[in-house]
DNA sequence: ACTTAACCGAGACGGTACGTCGTGTCTTGGT
DNA sequence: ACCAAGACACGACGTACCGTCTCGGTTAAGT
């Protein structure tokens, strides 16, 4: 849910939204998440919110996004082992914290909202899958690991640990957890 | 002055309910799914919903679990690759059906509902995962996989890819592609 | 909008109800009367109110004619004169009071409510004007009064100064201007 | 420093919007008269309508100001009944049209507005009560009518009853039946 | 002719109330 | 005793207008 183009919005409105939004959202967790508390918090109308939002879970989404907006490119070093690793460590520092609490939100409310579903896609999870497939790429063609696997499966391996946790709660995301798993999926995939 | 354990519970009633919980939630999604709902679908009055269950989320969870309660034991041939394809493949097909619609639901309900989600974890996950981390257990002893790493890490590994399609939805679960998955995941395991 | 049958309607919200009503529209005149209000008031939720009147106004009516239910039939005592001055300065007396307030609202509400208006013609008006109507019938009988007009035409000669004062505000409401009107009007009507 | 009166006023703006105002409300009802409904039917900001008026009704007061200015003096042929017969015809007539919504629509905004109130007496009511009482003291004068009878209130005994059929709404104001009142009203009232 | 400031349309803003829906509890008959 | 039916107090929904507040863009004085 894309807000339309900003024509004379309320940049301080806007930016209260999102802080309110995400305040409430830990605070409170996803099903006490309100419109009207939103706009309670930021001191705002809630016709404000709607005016730009379709949804609480599209606030929800661009507050996650404006906190998350750096991490864009992948790193290499060369070593495809050891980029995954440094990767996977952050991604799991952040869901192992109020971001994970947010994630896991916006995760519940896609499951009811197909568009926010998309919106999640194309968003957060595509851009990244993308980078780290696009590197995993690198690493074939450079005879670290096998060439016969999409690289787009080999993200699904990788990742698939965290969200397992997530979801499930089995057991707390811990980074060097999350590592040693991912020293077991790559041990399958030495070229 | 001793009750009968379920004192003169309506067993038609019962029943009933868990069956029009299923068609809620299958036709409306669960954000759709509301125990007037399922109580006017049902003929039933509220009372006696929220007489015999605390939520929505916990009809929608015994709903599941009368439609999966057979799938109890692990099989045992001896070839641990064959046993675990065929379990995922049982569980692909599930997931791929209804049942993971209702399960989505039941996940994305459990994120606001510290207790539900507790339940899920120890009626649905943990049987299941006892269940294939014992077998993964004799696999190793038998020199059959690296003894090296916890079953219930395996357990992880292997299922993981499925509740990652599940819940982000990136792709749509096929038997054949989480089989492919599988053999990846094992091949970074064998002694 | 006379409410449907009370099927299984609580006493207690239901006189709460009129009686928050009436003391919210003295205190903040109609403008300031809010379903709202009336509800917070009455210490009751707002769909209780909702699900049995269609709106304020109506409410409004029904608590204006419990406090006037019993003003139904016309006294005669042989003398039409008398008998209408003493019913006048109950009117004008009524009007002066409180139930001015309220009935100059209701009023003002029907104006944008055609079935409220019919309402209170229905309920408020035409059983005072056909007692009234009545008495002048038997009046004009007895030879008190010209036969040759129409015993409503009498009425609505006898109480329009009391209305008009009442809606356009020119002078006050007071029981010894209106029996002088009612004088002057009966002079005109005499045999 | 003396600004100009009405300072720089746009005199289409203006006019757009009482005609609007007439509109809407004949169309809608005075309940479904909106500052926002006459400004985008007027194509005129928000800003425009409050910058010039306190509120919607008094915009509507003077949208009726503006099309009975011309009603000022009284005639006077010498005989009072046939005057008061023209003048009242005339006023039936008025209240029989659109005109008569737009006054009842305007009594009662003025019911919840004391300020809007006193602005139609003064600039409604009383002009026409002033005209009419002086004619009636020379009618008095004259010896056509009773001289113990305060003009006032007779011009109240004349025109109430055509307030209490616009207000009550129970019988349609017709000029011919306001004729036969005011023929009753003033066989009481001869000198 | 050229500023320059009031006025214009448009519409976002913080609010209040609307009338509806669902919650979880309580009450009333009926079986 | 338990049930269906549904009224109840409550709280959030998403919408409509309120009256105030910028925004540029005319537009008509007053130089």
């Amino acid at each position: 849910m894309t807000p339309p183009e900003p024509r004379r919005r309320s940049a301080s409105a806007h930016l209260a939204i999102l802080e309110a939004t995400w305040e409430e959202v830990v605070e409170k967790g996803y099903a006490g998440l309100t419109v009207e508390g939103i706009a309670a918090r930021a001191g705002v109308g809630k016709q404000t919110v709607y005016r730009w939002w379709p949804s609480k879970a599209a606030v929800l989404l661009e507050a996650l996004n404006a906190r998350t907006a750096q991490t864009s490119d992948f790193p290499d070093t060369g070593d495809i082992a050891a980029d995954l690793a440094g990767q996977i460590t952050g991604v799991a520092e952040f869901l192992a914290s109020d971001g994970g609490v947010v994630f896991k939100a916006l995760l519940a409310g896609a499951q009811s909202d197909p568009e926010l579903a998309e919106d999640i896609r194309r968003q957060v999870i595509e851009p990244r899958t993308q980078a780290c497939a696009d590197r995993l790429a690198k690493a074939q063609a450079a005879g670290e690991l096998r060439a016969d696997v999409d690289p787009v499966d080999i993200v699904e391996l990788v990742y698939a640990p965290l969200y397992y946790r997530l979801i499930l709660g089995t057991r707390p995301i811990s980074a060097p957890d999350m590592r040693h798993q991912l020293d077991r999926v790559l041990a399958g995939l030495r070229a």
